[in-house]
DNA sequence: GGTATTCGTGTCTAAATAACACTTATTTAT
DNA sequence: ATAAATAAGTGTTATTTAGACACGAATACC
């Protein structure tokens, strides 16, 4: 027996949806789609399965060939696999989502695929369910960064405490109060103190600081309330 | 244009990790497979995805078969895909994990796939991957529990608080006090209490409880700090 | 030197959490 | 009938955490 005969099988594809953060706004990464059906409209960046390729891989080389990243922060979303999402054949589509610095990715690469930011608040329609796929991205988002430190992988390695308030306040579309906030922030022990400012965005500057890599890997998954000591959980 | 000819098609199956809960511990129902390869080992319950059907209609039909049970609380999980998991032929399989409560599901349904309920601590090697799997939803169900009033779903309709209790000190591994916690719980606004009391399990009785439909629904996304109103986050 | 801008910090109040022990209802045994 | 055993139910206090709130410091520009 080597095969399981009578069954049926389909493509599959990878989806990412890619968040940058300019400094200002929450963006999305998307492309004009090089290919029928639906060539020229707008997109999110994927690519088939390929044969000798797990999940991950295929997201982290789809991830590569648009932004020139590798080592991205990366996580599976949700497969949509409704039969008639894509009208010419049976596609399953397995996302992604990504966060990116945006100072990083290559330009030249986005304009091989038509690639562009969008604001949040702009997204234009997608083909398939893409616009569905943002939409639960969106949600996840605001749901994992409210528990975890995951916004940090949208900043550069050094950043300032008013760089990240504006990204929560971005994402969560609210005004945070910052003495709470940065006593909150500074009490997680995530933060190293650089002794250089920034001095691009005030005229006094603000302190640059790293994360502590340790201590990040330590708390990705804490936070929390209803059990007492919560230990060991995980996404 | 009908076919995207050049690209590789795969299987696709769904597997449920179904949990259940007898009143003093959490358990997993398992299967023994029944066709080849790995016939008569241990294993999640699964089957292909059908040509007409989404993964949703797929596990509520899988769950269905198994259980007798409709309309079961389950939530997509993740897809396991690496190319080699099933040595017989590439298959990827979107895994769901469900919580049914265990005085109803159909026991000669569970005859015909022999299955069984292990006690997590008690779990035996399954086939390919589904001992990560189970792993995974283990993970996820603390995960979810501690933010969630997910629990729930697996209790009959009216429950006693002391059974709450005794299933969260389970899923938890933890002893709780138990006037913090029916305090916590009661806060919510979720149970309503009835006159009856279930007198099985202790010589005074503990009063029965019901969920709040309504505001069940509506605290179902609740919890969570770090973000001062995090209204209309979901999962 | 004055003004405008943004950074950085401290206090007080209210709410939530965690630790802790006794009384009540009922059954069973003496 | 009384006593003993068992599990349910409830209240207080101390500590911690969260949220509201305002001013001084550094610097660039005029």
């Amino acid at each position: 027996m080597t095969r399981y005969s009578k069954q049926t099988r389909v493509l599959v594809a990878v989806d990412c949806i890619i968040f940058g953060f300019d400094g200002e706004h929450l963006k999305l990464l998307l492309i004009q789609r090089g290919f029928e059906p639906e060539k020229n409209k707008w997109s999110l960046m994927g690519g088939f399965i390929e044969p000798h390729e797990g999940p991950e891989a295929a997201a982290s080389r789809i991830l590569k060939q648009l932004t020139g990243l590798e080592g991205v922060y990366m996580e599976q979303m949700h497969v949509f696999g409704e039969p008639k999402r894509d009208p010419i054949e049976r596609t399953l589509s397995i996302t992604y989502f990504a966060f990116i610095d945006v100072h990083k990715y290559e330009k030249q690469l986005s304009e091989e695929y038509h690639a562009e930011w969008f604001h949040l608040k702009d997204v234009p329609k997608l083909i398939f369910d893409h616009n569905e796929m943002v939409e639960m991205a969106r949600e996840k988002l605001r749901y994992k960064a409210a528990l975890h430190p995951i916004l940090f992988e949208l900043l550069p390695e050094k950043f300032t405490i008013p760089q990240i308030q504006t990204l929560y306040e971005n994402v969560y579309d609210t005004v945070l109060d910052k003495r709470n906030f940065s006593r909150k922030l500074l009490s997680t022990g995530l933060l190293i103190r650089q002794d250089e400012k920034d001095k691009e965005n005030s005229k006094k500057g603000a302190y640059f600081y790293k994360l502590d890599p340790g201590i990040y890997k330590d708390k990705f998954q804490s936070f929390l309330n209803f059990i007492p000591n919560p230990q060991a959980l995980s996404a």
